[in-house]
DNA sequence: CTGAAAGCGCTTACAG
DNA sequence: CTGAAAGCGCTTACAG
């Protein structure tokens, strides 16, 4: 491989000058910058990141930990960090292995923090020192590093008020019941409260699995065998489009026959065979949040835990047009 | 963060000693080494990457180019990849950003190789020349480096031919059928053509997307206005369970009324809620054919486009019970 | 068996 | 503006 060495010989200068003319420096005449920069390209320079990282301490480098890579919702999650942190500078690098692993690899190649989208790990899962800011998005409280989380509660609380206040008083909870995973956990936990608190009946319907063909196969079995609830709130976007394609399915309308309000504040939701009311935090703030976290910790500023504060975007399936 | 000479100071002996007891080299004594690595663990130590790889020229380290991050099949593979990567010593490293971007990334990394999962990028998207090994899974010819394939069109026709052998000759495509991506476009090919071949008239079920729900979507429109063909090729697993979902919910029966093979040869066919036949090469036997490329290909050896025979699995799906 | 030395490819004070 | 020197954290011949 090409080194600053080499580009020295071929454009007649040191290789110190290379290095402050590939960096751009202000201390390197025009010309002398021209010439470097056009041999380095001939060459076919690229610059070795170990050896820069060795002196500069900073890899700008930030690793994802995240096994399961699934979910709609999450993907478009990553996918937004990935573009902001690319903006700030930093490459993000995802690793699908086991967390502990994952996090080991991370720490041996110095990523300059590490980003955990799994949420369940327990802290005695880490190494039991992590000289490494390390951010957590999920549910606070299982463990004590920084986190970036989501008021799911307040979320529920909101989907079920928007539908009181529309007139609604029969509402179910699409989603997987069996509490797999905090968050899944708390939005249930949300939807319960906000109906004890107004003396409703909770109405759950368990999906048994977090994938839309769940969210279809529970609603086609619960409209086989008896009548739907007035409305439904369902506990994320994969699980709204296969409860829609169940109800339309059943030859019903949306919201005529049954209102929706889906979790998840993604741009996906607009684009649903019915456009979706939604609730949860917009994609793009959640994602900023994390990249403002993940540099103020870069920056070696205090971690905290941040909860963020979900809004109501409503849309034609929460909403009966009076004819 | 703790270096090996503060090991060194620590266990009062030269960073040297540090360095072979850390790599269990047979030239320090036993007891020498147990101090060492007491030292290491009591401080905390986790060994520099950078610093590292500068000197050995490995990194051990493969990118997996891969903006998408969707489909079952897919998500199956790169876990078995990542698995076996790290049996071999070597860690896989995900980067969704696009394929240009993520290659130049892997490129300043010095990543041993780099894998790409994305099958459409034309050479002359790739930077001039990289110093690096690259391997390809996808359909061969759109660019000219080392590809892993498969052999889709004899992937439809081993699906064609069980269910002609089982008396059909009224067989269906379902899958997305206006070629966005060539492994895709292949797939479609071989069908038509094993269909041509037998004089059989081909009948294209076009599910619009990728997702199970597409495949849900296209036979519930198909069903509602027209019987089915007597057998259905499904071009992936998320078709394929898609479309079981539609079928069943029709109340019809597989294979009784319809009988379906599948492509892509994944565990999780078995577990359907039909057991479904499926088409494709077994998902182990892939990954430890890319494993086994990207290891020669590291080794400095010359790459090869090969392309994998299919296997046929035949399960309940495609299999008429008599009675 | 142990240690001193050179060097991997860079950046960055420091002289000139 | 340019270059020589030191040093980042390691490994690996080479002496002892």
């Amino acid at each position: 491989m090409v080194t600053i060495k080499d580009i020295a010989r071929a454009a007649n200068v040191s290789y110190s000058t290379v290095s402050k003319a590939l960096n751009d420096s202000p201390l390197v005449k025009p010309e002398t910058k021209t010439t470097i920069l056009n041999k380095a390209k001939q060459l076919g320079y690229t610059p070795n990141f170990a050896a820069k990282h060795l002196v500069t301490k900073r890899t700008n480098t930030v690793g994802l930990v995240w096994p399961e890579i699934n979910r709609v919702a999450l993907t478009e999650l990553a996918r937004h960090v990935n573009k902001m942190m690319a903006d700030e500078g930093k490459n993000i690098l995802l690793s699908i292995s086991d967390p502990t692993e994952a996090i080991a690899l991370f720490s041996r190649m110095r990523s300059d923090a590490i980003l955990l989208f799994e949420e369940d790990i327990p802290q005695n899962q880490l190494p039991a020192q992590l000289d490494m800011p390390l951010l957590s998005y999920g549910v606070p409280g299982i463990n004590q590093f920084p986190t970036v989380g989501v008021q799911h509660e307040y979320a529920m609380e909101l989907a079920v008020s928007t539908l009181v206040e529309s007139g609604y008083s029969s509402i179910g909870y699409v989603g997987m019941v069996d509490g797999i995973g905090r968050r899944q956990l708390a939005k249930q936990t949300g939807y319960l409260d906000a109906l004890k608190k107004r003396g409703l009946k909770p109405i759950l319907i368990d999906t048994k699995g977090l994938n839309s063909i769940d969210g279809f196969t529970a609603l086609s079995a619960l409209l086989a065998k008896s009548p739907l609830p007035e409305s439904l709130i369902c506990s994320s976007y994969d699980i709204a489009v296969g409860t829609v394609r169940a109800i339309r399915q059943a030859g019903l309308t949306i919201p005529e026959d049954v209102a929706l309000v889906s979790y998840d504040n993604i741009p996906q939701q607009a684009e649903a065979d019915v456009p979706l009311t939604a609730v949860g935090v917009p994609v793009e703030k959640l994602a900023k949040s994390l990249v403002q976290e993940l540099l103020r910790l870069i920056a070696g500023e205090e971690g905290l835990v941040r909860e963020l504060v979900p809004e109501l975007v409503v849309r034609a399936s929460s909403h009966i047009s009076k004819q």
